[in-house]
DNA sequence: CGTATTTGACCAGCGC
DNA sequence: GCGCTGGTCAAATACG
C-alpha cells in the first residue's frame, strides 16, 4: 500500500486537524482520552460546523444484541442481567482524503468488504499488539465521500505510540 | 526474512 | 427453508 508520499507519517499535529468535525458518543474510553487531546478538546467546544448530518452511533450493549445472546444455551447468563461487555462501539465521523490516519495504535488489516449501502468498500482493522481486543472499521460516507466513519470497538490494552 | 496487506471463501445471524 | 448481509479467518503475495 503506497499512498502519498507525505503526510502520511509524521503527521504530527497537521494529522489532527481534519479532526475538526467528527462525531460523539455516549461514553468514552478513559485510556483513549488520555491518548487523544485533541478529541478531548473537540468534545469541549462544539463544532461551528456540527450542523452536518453527524450520524454519531453510541450502541448500546443490552440492546439488541440477539446476535450473541441467542448464541447461549439459555443455561447461565442473562435472564434480565446486562453486563458490561469488552465490546464498546464508538463512531466517528471524520473529514479526511484518506482512511488510513495514524492514531498512534497499529492497525492490521483483516478483511474488506462492500456494503450494500454504500458504493464503497468497507475496511475492517484489528489492532497489531498482542492483547488487545480492540477492533476499527473504517468506511466512506455513501454521500460525502471526503468524509470517513470511522468506527472503534473495544479498549485498548496497552499504551499507544505516542 | 519478517511483517503487513490482499483477495476469496466460509460462517453466522436475521429476515422473509 | 432459503437467501442475504455482515463479519472473520486463512492463504498467498508484496514490500521493507
Amino acid at each position: 500500500m503506497d499512498h502519498s508520499p507525505e503526510n502520511d507519517d509524521n503527521v504530527d499535529d497537521s494529522n489532527f486537524d481534519q479532526f475538526s468535525e467528527f462525531l460523539m458518543f455516549d461514553e468514552w474510553p478513559d485510556e483513549f482520552h488520555h491518548d487523544h487531546p485533541a478529541i478531548s478538546q473537540s468534545q469541549s467546544q462544539s463544532q461551528p460546523t456540527l450542523n452536518n448530518p453527524v450520524t454519531y452511533a453510541t450502541d448500546e450493549i443490552g440492546g439488541s444484541s440477539s446476535h450473541l445472546g441467542g448464541h447461549n444455551t439459555g443455561e447461565n447468563v442473562q435472564s434480565g442481567q446486562e453486563r458490561r461487555e469488552v465490546r464498546e462501539r464508538v463512531a466517528f465521523k471524520i473529514k479526511s482524503e484518506i482512511e488510513i490516519l495514524d492514531d498512534g495504535f497499529k492497525w492490521r488489516k483483516y478483511g474488506k468488504k462492500m456494503v450494500k449501502n454504500s458504493p464503497n468498500p468497507r475496511n475492517y482493522y484489528r489492532c497489531s499488539v498482542d492483547g488487545c481486543p480492540v477492533k476499527k472499521r473504517v468506511e466512506r460516507d455513501r454521500e460525502d465521500p471526503m468524509y470517513v466513519i470511522t468506527t472503534y470497538e473495544g479498549v485498548h490494552n496497552h499504551q499507544s505510540s505516542f
